[in-house]
Parts: C-alpha cells; sequence; structure tokens
DNA sequence: CTGTATCCTCCAGGATACTG
DNA sequence: CAGTATCCTGGAGGATACAG
C-alpha cells in the first residue's frame, strides 16, 4: 500500500519523505485557475445541473468566450461535465454536470468552511505583516 | 446572514447568482501554486513542525532558491508559518506551522480522499476524450 | 547558510475580429 | 449562438550571480 501523510501519496528517500506532485497539485491547480470554480459553482445550482453556453457567459461576470470555452473544454476533458449539442439553428449548446462533477464541490465542503472560518484571520496577518515592511 | 452555496457566499442579480470571488478562489489558487503545497506538506510531517530553510530546500525537489524563499514568505504573511531567525554564523532559519497552518491540510483531508477516490477515473476520461480528437 | 538582484522565457488569460 | 483564429501583455517561475 502506498504510504500517505495528509492524503498525500509520497515515497521515502535518503533526502526523506519525497511527495508526489501528481493528483492534488494538478486538480488543486485546475480549481484554482481563474474560472473553473465559478462555472462549476452556476450549474451545481442550475435545474438539471444544466445551462446554456450563453446562461454560462453571462451568469460570470468578465468572462470572455473564449475563456469559457477553455474552461468547458478541461472540465468535459476531465469527465466533470457533458457537453450535448443541438444542431439548430442557432446551435444551443447545454453543458451538464455528471454525477462526478457534482460530487466535487461538495467534497470541498470541509475545505470551504476551514476558509470561512480562518479568513478573517489570514486578512489581519496580512495587515500586521505589510504594516511591518 | 450571507447567503451561501456549497459554502460559496453569493449575491442574488437580475442576472442570477453573482459568486464573490474573494476568499475560496484565493486560498485555492495559492495552494495550487507550484510549491506551497509541498512546503506545507514537509512541515507538517516535520518534528515540532519545523525545518529549517536549508532542509525544506534540499527536501523539495527541483524548487530554487528564490521559488522557496518568495513561497514561504506568502505564508508567512498569510499567518501559516513562523520565520524563526538567528542571527549566528552561518545564520539559521527556521520556519515552523503555526496552529491555523497545521490545522490547513487536515481541512482538506476530504478533498484529497476524494482526488484518491476519482482520480483514476478523470484520467481514463482525458484518455478517452484526447483518443476521440 | 539564507537570502537579494537581474535577466529571461513561457504561457495564462484578455481583446478583438471572424465564421458556420 | 457558440464557437475559432490572432495578436498581445503581464506576471509566474527558472537561471545565475552576488551579498551579509
Amino acid at each position: 500500500m502506498q504510504k500517505m501523510i495528509n492524503g498525500r501519496p509520497y515515497t521515502e528517500t535518503e533526502d526523506g519523505p519525497r511527495f508526489k506532485p501528481c493528483a492534488p497539485n494538478g486538480v488543486l491547480a485546475r480549481l484554482g485557475d481563474k474560472w473553473t470554480i465559478l462555472v462549476l459553482s452556476h450549474l451545481a445550482i442550475a435545474p438539471g445541473y444544466r445551462l446554456r453556453f450563453s446562461e454560462l457567459k453571462h451568469g460570470i461576470e468578465g468572462i470572455t468566450q473564449r475563456m469559457l470555452t477553455l474552461t468547458v473544454r478541461n472540465l468535459e476533458r476531465d469527465g466533470l461535465l457533458l457537453r450535448h449539442y443541438y444542431p439548430e439553428v442557432p446551435p444551443r449548446v447545454e453543458y451538464e454536470l455528471t454525477e462526478m462533477g457534482a460530487s466535487m464541490l461538495p467534497a470541498l465542503e470541509g475545505f470551504t468552511s476551514w476558509i470561512r472560518d480562518n479568513w478573517p484571520r489570514i486578512e489581519q496577518c496580512r495587515r500586521n505583516y505589510d504594516a511591518e515592511q
């Protein structure tokens, strides 16, 4: 069995433990990018976990067509949402959270509550730190 | 009370809910950067939650002096770790997780277990998607 | 040993125009 | 409507040299 620390796999080396960068870093980096969480959040509260491209674009302030396209493509590639294309005129495209996609945000719940609890303190620490420089 | 969906604050607008980008995005972006989680992980398993600069640098493969310095500075600024400077020759600096810092990784546990459970499926989805292009 | 200071490269992400 | 195609800019992050 793979050795684990705080849910992170690692291997022992003569220089100590070496954490594997693969899964957690990659997923967190994706979630931490500028638009992914916003797209997931909007779909998570939509009826049927479904929204049209234009609804997403309209609902997310500041996102460009290009970035929305890239963001949903990545999520589709990861199997977190499905793309439904209706070849009408004008065309209609709906994005739908998969079961896996829908389960992701709730899995973050423990962490988001940690953030909620600690955010004021973090901000205070930043102010203190900046004031000393 | 602030309205919440999946732990994320938002406000209603005439275009639907508008999520606040503040806390979750910022913290996740920080965690998702290239080195932060590795630094936290190493400190989390160190005796006394403490390591010297050189121990961190040696323990994290590929990190440069510059990036390690920047990473620990950011964590110190957020109050997640403390910097202990010993003005000897040669100088010695130890970084120590604060209580808040130590509580962060365990708070991620629910999510890391989600990743563990779903990672194989995500990788499979990526292969399928790429094969179709 | 623990940092700065510089310089450089690459790419995420924005602006804009065009298309089926 | 839902995308591509281009071009552009800022900043993350690496390489290297130097300093206290």
